[in-house]
DNA sequence: AATTAGCACTCGGATAGATCGAGTGCTAAC
DNA sequence: GTTAGCACTCGATCTATCCGAGTGCTAATT
């Protein structure tokens, strides 16, 4: 129920205070070469899409700013994707140019492009290491005590472990004990390792093993997985440039939720398939009511691996972090697939 | 040549302006129970100190202010260390309760608890990668053409990288490869390995693997180590807390630094033994002339292994931040080495 | 000779008006 | 339906003023 001139309006508006941060007049929108009609017709118009609370006023005589139902019609209905430069796809592509020995890193270098190019904050959380299955287990001796264990995913993740064996133990007894679990554990999610353990492999090890309780409690130890998210973040000194954060007590507090696991959890709870946009109060984290959340998803040889995500203000640029989030996503699991 | 009075009242003012964060003057010296003469007295005093440089005014008529020359001074001369109530020393414990699997969560945490307890910046240099040696080294296939290297180094450290091999090399041919790294590899610093791998292996290797070119260059890809250093870094928020750095221009360039990587340099340019103070532009690095660094090292069985460091305001805590220092690098030498 | 009381002086910070300009809503004319 | 005109609002900026915490200097006191 919104003329075409008042889309026309609210989406000049929204692009306007997008990207002055300054609340925004009639006179201001009637001056450009595309508007047709008084600075009088135009109040009139925003005066229809505040009640419509499309828009809100700072105060009783100051230009109009996008409600927070204002920027979710924007981005429902207004949103026309942006189109990179060539020559921003190229920085992009040069950003991947050298060869990634670690799959951390390619998600990491994903995290610092994405902020760069949005010069926003981009948070990207990897594969959760539950999800992983086990690949691979070796054990390896550093002194008389102590040693490494090592354990490789499916995924070619690599988790380590510090252990300290009992004296009595022998080389060829750690050898044994690596062959078993690898017999016996291989393909199983590390969320099982525990519950494996203490069921199928206790006998066999019983049998083979000397110093059999000391050396499943060693185990048991070990196979204790902490570490739920493996989490990359840059940018987070962006977002204080934008004029909405000028304020140190904001900036403290932003900050301080960006360091947080709360905002994981946020993240984790947006839909795990395709792009979404929480405005403002649809996040339910406290501390992020000013900022706009958008994430999507990448993942390897067709696997959901992990997910991407812009944090900025409201006024955020969505056209354009839209566009290059997809872009970047799509990049990280073409890498990571081939 | 300073009278016993002026040490007592620079001591005092000292004190009182890393409290206060204000300039201090003559009546609120005073005003104390421990000084028995009369402002009048204190600012003759006070005006002689700054005459030889070790106080400074904010304008004319202001009270006084440690300079960096009047800081200095205080810190070789009349820093008393601290006490740690057994409160603090019963919190620090608790935090290492748990048992560390992971020689980096040993040192991230102790990052933790130095910040949080001195209330700035912590900053822990790892051992560098670079004089680690070689313990073992292991392959992981993932599938026909990926795997993952894993390097483990004598210090219990683990690298791991990921691989592509050329489809024509079998099952056990990598075994042999190998065996053949770990056999001519052990103890050779990791700076070594591929100047090692051209110069002895190649040789080897020619005369037992097929497809020798192609599997010399994965080698070489893998072997090369980059990251040339660990960081952990924590409470860079707590900085943002003091009254010095309520400014946003300030907190931006601030922040950027700690990001950067010059501050690991500045770090490392730091005498590598013992405990030491850098105070403002004491430090060659542009943008922390307002921060004070403190650094000391930690070890494991007696080997140098890293650098820690606490940078706060000038206006730093000294005596509270030399003893946490001590203390908490103390006890990860300790829980390193045991 | 060292200390201190007294006093004039300085300067930053807070407070209160005055002014300005960009904006609005409303009414009446086009 | 559109627009010109006008009274009105409110934040931002500037200015003047005042206050208090501080100083340095001089003269009196110990």
């Amino acid at each position: 129920m919104l003329t075409d001139r008042q889309l026309f309006l609210l989406q000049l508006l929204v692009n306007d205070y997008v990207v002055s941060a300054e609340p925004v007049g009639s006179r201001s929108i009637a001056k450009r070469d595309d508007v047709h009609f008084s600075p009088a017709t135009i109040r009139n118009e925003l005066a229809d899409l505040e009640e419509m609370g499309f828009l809100e006023k700072t105060h009783l005589s100051s230009g109009r700013v996008p409600s927070e139902k204002g920027y979710r019609f924007y981005v429902d209905h207004l949103l026309s994707p942006v189109l990179l430069s060539e020559d921003e796809v190229g920085n992009i592509r040069h950003a991947y140019r050298k060869k990634f020995s670690e799959k951390e890193e390619l998600i990491r270098v994903t995290a610092q492009v994405l902020s760069e190019f949005t010069n926003y904050t981009a948070i990207m959380l990897g594969p959760e290491l539950m999800d992983m299955r086990l690949k691979h287990i070796q054990m390896v001796k550093l002194n008389q005590t102590q040693g490494v264990l090592i354990i490789v995913t499916d995924t070619g993740h690599v988790e380590n472990k510090m252990v300290t064996f009992p004296k009595s133990i022998r080389a060829e007894d750690i050898e044994k004990i690596i062959n078993i679990l690898n017999d016996k554990l291989e393909n199983v999610p590390l969320y099982q390792l525990q519950a494996r353990l203490n069921k199928e492999i206790s006998n066999v090890m019983r049998l083979h093993i000397r110093d059999y309780n000391r050396v499943m409690n060693m185990l048991q130890e070990s196979l204790t997985m902490d570490d739920p998210e493996q989490i990359f973040c840059s940018g987070k000194n962006n977002i204080l440039a934008q004029p909405e954060f000028q304020d140190v007590k904001k900036i403290i507090s932003l900050l301080n939720v960006l360091e947080g696991k709360e905002i994981v959890h946020e993240i984790m709870s947006m839909p795990a398939t395709g792009l979404h946009i929480r405005i403002g109060r649809e996040n339910k984290l406290n501390g992020i009511e000013d900022c706009s959340l958008i994430t999507t998803t990448y993942s390897m040889g067709g696997e959901h691996l992990g997910t991407v995500a812009v944090i900025g203000p409201k006024r955020m640029a969505y056209p354009r972090v839209v566009t290059l989030i997809d872009t970047v996503s799509k990049i990280l699991t073409e890498n990571l697939t081939k």
